[in-house]
DNA sequence: GATAATTCAAGCGCATACGATGAAATCGGA
DNA sequence: TCCGATTTCATCGTATGCGCTTGAATTATC
């Protein structure tokens, strides 16, 4: 009996999904010792980062930027609450809705421009823009082959 | 005075490091159905992928291939233990460290070829593994950014 | 051969992340 | 108007994931 070919079963390294994985641990380590000096977690950054591009929004509209559920959001935003970063307020028109907006303080960080602080380490070079093209439309693709 | 040019603060979409966040959630979601048929976690199989590569690692070899510490990898050891996955032993030569290897029913599970079952699911065809390949590299430079 | 330094797994506290569920507010049809 | 269905946020239980510490075992040094 002739061997077989062996596919050449993929190494874990080579996996799609282990890579992601492990990219966003590293991401979070590499963010870590920056963001503490700011008393923030890397989940509370993103946070800021979409009330950022968008001021004054409910927890379901973050949510859905964030791809996070309430539950998983309502105590994040509680701890930036706590730390003076945001304000939530329920909404007058429709007291279901808790509105998410930032402070002075909240606002001011944006000026520390921590992103690209780590432009560099990714190593990325000229590729940065197609890798994260690349990640998204990855990303995009999986969340709409689970609405089927 | 003239108003700045505006810089175009790249939106929320745009940041690498949330497309790595937001897509490393969606794995998470597209696997999930998947492994819990077969009574898995998504960080448990990946441990078992990693097994299935290299039989009867230490769980400090095992950590470095999966970029987990031992105090989180423990934990989900002893559930594969637990589920007859695998077996926790310590090396007699040298007591301080637990060998972990498989067993018959974690071995076998290598054959339902799971990761295959989402490369459609990516839609990204052809350019699936210069992605896989660039994230990897990502990570691999941002680990090493941080040894400095 | 005793002692100090190192290594390794494990325990603890905190912070995500998700499914299931609950509670309050709103909406919609009869 | 009234009552059930829906929406929205919050709570609870479970599972990672990390920094810090602990305790046991090995190695290095004298």
């Amino acid at each position: 009996m002739t061997k077989s070919p062996a596919p050449e079963r993929p190494k874990l390294g080579e996996f799609l999904c282990f890579a992601v994985y492990s990219a966003n641990l590293a991401f979070g380590r590499a963010y870590r010792p920056i963001l503490e000096k700011l008393g923030l977690t890397y989940t509370q950054y993103v946070a800021l980062v979409a009330l950022w591009e968008q001021d004054d929004q409910t927890v379901g509209e973050l949510g859905e930027k964030m791809f996070l559920e309430s539950n998983t959001l309502t105590p994040i935003l509680k701890k930036l609450e706590q730390s003076g970063f945001i304000e939530r307020r329920r909404d007058p028109a429709d007291e279901r809705q808790v509105r998410i907006s930032l402070t002075p303080k909240g606002s001011e960080l944006r000026s520390h421009e921590i992103g690209n602080e780590l432009f560099d380490a990714t190593g990325l070079g000229d590729s940065f823009f197609d890798v994260q093209k690349s990640v998204a439309k990855l990303r995009d693709n999986l969340m709409r082959s689970l609405g089927d």
